[in-house]
Formats: structure tokens, sequence, C-alpha cells
DNA sequence: GCCTTATCTACAATCAGTGTTGAAGAACAA
DNA sequence: TTGTTCTTCAACACTGATTGTAGATAAGGC
């Protein structure tokens, strides 16, 4: 995702209008690594502008990943999460327990499907996900296993 | 997933009742590919036995699912997916247009994630997902585009 | 300043899935 | 066969994320 304000620039320039809402989202979810759903965007935009309306955030969200500023994921956990990283493709680690998800920095193999196994799909892109238990999570399930 | 029959003792084992509702369950899932939704799983469900409850489905896939013969599969499609094929780990193909879902035959390398770079999630499993267009999709894509 | 678009509030609707109830039916062990 | 226990069914309400609607207000951009 580009910066504020080179978003403001760019919403411009398809014809939409540069709200103090949007840039305010903007501001949010600039270099957030914890994948934030659309309430969890809410809430850190109501700290800075308190009357924000969850479904401008909806709205908002829609036209950044219509934009390919950021990438909508649906990776289990019950609701959509946004990623602005997504200038390079990278895995993903999410917890089962409490649905964190985190980015897995370390260079994977490009997944490349062989010839004739791919039942004729048209193929456009590859994700990889591991589950397992977050730091926290791994914490209190051990405690209720003692 | 073991056969029918080896699963009607595995629910008696387990002291769970051998129902005409459950065991019709097991033949439809036995050698579907479709990975199926509890409604398609009624669906077909229903034309062995017309008064079987979508409730019951729900029910007996989730009992099947706990006790790790088939496995739940949320694929960003809408809609859990159910498969069978819980032997042997593999990647799935997803059409991004109708959520056909189909397993991807071939050998993929074991993922493994470097030392340091799990940030302390403990991982337990890793999935693979392709995202496409399934061949009839591309058809019905291709005629919108000329 | 004018026109257009965005936002807000408030509410209803969707849709997959879960929970509840009580009554009827079936499985299974004895 | 009998009795206990589980399962199913129908019918319904409910959840929770997300989308849709409406009219009124506000603000962006030229
Ligand atoms: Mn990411
Ligand atoms: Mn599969
Ligand atoms: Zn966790
Ligand atoms: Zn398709």
């Amino acid at each position: 995702m580009r910066t504020p304000g080179e978003l403001s620039e760019l919403f411009r320039a398809n014809g939409r209008k540069v709200t103090a809402q949007r840039q305010c989202i903007f501001r949010v979810l600039e270099g957030d690594m914890t994948h934030p759903s659309a309430e969890a965007v809410h809430i850190a935009a109501t700290r800075e502008m308190e009357t924000i309306s969850l479904k401008t955030v909806y709205q908002t969200l829609h036209d950044l990943a219509d934009l390919g500023e950021i990438s909508s994921l649906d990776l289990g956990t019950g609701m959509i999460r946004f990623d602005p990283n997504v200038d390079d493709p990278h895995p993903h680690l999410v917890c089962r327990h409490c649905g964190k998800v985190r980015d897995l920095v370390a260079a994977f193999p490009d997944l490349q499907i062989p010839d004739g196994a791919d039942l004729g799909f048209e193929v456009g892109s590859a994700e990889i996900v591991f589950r397992g238990l977050c730091p926290e999570c791994r914490q209190s399930t051990l405690q209720l296993s003692t």
C-alpha cells in the first residue's frame, strides 16, 4: 500500500473524493501488520475520529481493495482480514485460537503446478497458510492442560 | 475416510448409534471428490432419504470431523467444505467464480518454516490454495469479454 | 458557488451456522 | 422383549459479519 498522501492522489485520479474519513483510514492502515478486520480498523479509526461509521470503513476498505492497494483475506477466522502488504506475496501464520494473523517473512519457493495437474483451472494466485497457536495462546492452553 | 461399514463400527465404538441417517451420509460422502458443503451433502442425502434434516447433516458432519474421518475446510467460498480425503495432505484448487474445489494431485515440497521465522507460533498444519477459474467458468467469462 | 459525491444515522435484510424445544422414533444392551 | 439412552425431526429464534436502503447533512473539487 502507498502512503496516505499517495493514496489521496490516487483517489482523486479515480474520481473519488478525499474525505477526512478516508484519510483517517489511510493513516490507520499505514504500517499495520496485524491484518485487521473491518471492525478493528473501525475501532482504531474511532480513536482519531469519534464519529466515523463502520459503514464508511467497509466502503473505503473495499475501495482500497478494488484499487489493489490492500488485499482482503478470508483465512477462516470468521472475519475478512485486510492486508496493506501487497507488494510481495507472503505466507501467513494464523492462530487457531484467537485468530491472530502474522506475515511469515521467509523466502518460499514459487509454487508451480506440474503440467496437466491443474485440471483445466486457470490459476491466478497461490496462498500458503500455516495454522497453529500464537505465543499468547500457547501460554493459556498450557495452563489448561496442567 | 473409511468405508461406511468401518465408520459404523467406529461410531459404535465411540458410543454413538448407527442410524439410517448417519449411514446415508456415510454413503453420500464415500468417494465424493467435490468437497461438498453441508447443504450439498444434504441435497445428495435427500435423494436417498427424503426426510433427512439439514440439522442432522450438520451434526453428523461434525461428528465425522471430530473423529478425524473428514476435514472441514474454510476456503473463503462462503460455506464450510468437507473433505473425506484426509489420508494424505494435498493442495486445493478453488474457483474464484463458482467456488468449485478440487484436489491438486501432485507432490509438493513439505513446507518448512526456517528457524526463528515462526514468530513463536506453534505451527500444526500448512495449507496451500490455488485460486483461479475452473474450466466451466473460464468458458463463461470468455464469452463476456468478447 | 455549484454540482457531485460521501457520510451519517438508523434500520432491515441476508446467509451460514448454531441453539432450543418437545415429541416421536430408533438403537442397543441386558 | 424390555427399558434406557440416544437421535431425529420440525419449527423456530438467534448469532454475527456483511450488505442494502433511505433521506438528510456535509463536504470535496472544479
Ligand atoms: Mn500479510
Ligand atoms: Mn481435498
Ligand atoms: Zn492466539
Ligand atoms: Zn468455476
